[in-house]
DNA sequence: GTCAAGTAAATTGTCGACAATCGTCAAAAT
DNA sequence: ATTTTGACGATTGTCGACAATTTACTTGAC
């Protein structure tokens, strides 16, 4: 390896394009509701409000698409995307298919930094899981958990299957705007998980995971049912 | 709508974008091996090949990175993605899981119009199974059938994501070049699924599937370690 | 009053040009 | 001889402008 002996710790400095940073602030205002959901996400406009051109807010908008923030219909244009309780009660059931059989291949695969690296986002998990914190923040950690579980199952396609869904997963409970009224009950839940994990029982695992997953869907769909119930009472 | 009205069947007229016909022939020209893997996709070569400017090339070929059929480097462009033999045996492990979840589904939403469906494509497979025709027709007609069991599941997220593996899957087996010396005997392993699902017996549609895509894995990973030893005999 | 056709405004689709970045290779220093 | 530095060529990144299309509005006929 090619490298200084007295260079410093030097990380390699983000260099994220423009096109990245774009992304991330439309993902940011989407998920955050200020762009509300049906709205039409004109290039114009967001490039006019960034100061940037219509180039680099185009890609972006193609990088959201495929993240499912964004639908796009041709010589139309993108819109924010509607969530229905179908598609979210879709999402999760295909949630619990990936993330089923990332964990079983995880057990194949487990090592000390896997389970490091899953404590670590555990104690991260139940650090946050207060209301001294907000949901976002909390959704966030919460997923970080799912992602290692899928970047260590070691077939690259789970995570980037997962990386595509979690941003939508994110998108809907922030539609939602409000998961629980105790943040900690979910949070508990993910402990099972790892210590399955740790004890490389394949089913208990399985079993686990499957809670979690569907104790989380269960809390989503019928926070959903009531605010759709509010907004239109007929 | 300007419409003559002794007008004949006119079809739509193509209206798929710029982008969509440049990446469909970026698609043969790489599923097809005119571009070798590992070639570097210049935006400007193609731009001025097609006789179209850079922008809708650059939107296709972000287009094709989704279907994972090149990748990018910041700063440096597109290149056609190399495959390995791990990268297959990951593909089809996920393909596994995707399929399988899809036909366990399937099965709830069963109906004359899937069957229909089905019954037809399996037709046109056994069709096309003879050396009278070409291997990309063959695959094509494959896939579609595995298309259809997702396209009905009933959960979009199937399809979504089955179509964006299902190129890859086409690109990995035309890389090898060769499948089967028996064209006829993968095809025949069709026929059980779709009879399995008829009778709307669970179990042994979901064998009948693993056996068929483990069967399919096996084929073209044995092709593949053949492929790979003929090219570097060290 | 309703509906159709026509027109104008706004938005997306595409283009060509310039700026920023990367890879290469030669020249200079050690 | 090896390594570093600098400049050059090629490619991507971004931009502003124009063409094509869609949408909204107005006008007119029935």
């Amino acid at each position: 390896m090619n490298e200084t002996p007295s260079s410093p710790g030097f990380q390699p400095l983000d260099r994220e394009g423009l096109v990245q940073t774009v992304a991330k602030m439309l993902s940011k205002a989407i998920v955050t509701g200020q762009l509300a959901p049906g709205a039409r996400l004109s290039e114009s406009v967001v490039a006019r409000e960034l100061g940037v051109s219509r180039a680099p807010v185009r890609e972006a908008a193609r990088l959201l698409e495929s993240s499912g923030l964004v639908t796009y219909e041709p010589n139309r244009g993108f819109f924010v995307r509607q969530v229905s309780a179908k598609a979210i009660a879709d999402l999760y059931e295909f949630r619990i298919v990936i993330e089923l059989a990332a964990v079983k291949r995880l057990i194949r695969t487990w090592n000390d930094d896997i389970h490091a690296a899953l404590s670590a986002q555990l104690a991260e998990i139940n650090r946050v899981a207060t209301d001294d914190f907000d949901m976002l923040t909390q959704v966030e950690a919460d997923l970080q958990f799912h992602r290692l579980l899928c970047s260590g199952s070691g077939n690259p396609k789970f995570l980037t299957v997962f990386d595509q869904i979690a941003t939508e997963t994110e998108f809907s409970i922030m539609v939602i705007g409000r998961l629980y009224d105790d943040p900690d009950r979910l949070a508990k839940t993910h402990e099972p998980v790892l210590e399955a994990l740790c004890s490389g029982d394949e089913t208990q695992a399985v079993d686990a995971m499957q809670y979690h997953i569907g104790e989380a869907q269960r809390l989503v769909t019928e926070q959903f049912r009531i605010l759709e119930e509010g907004k239109t009472p007929q």
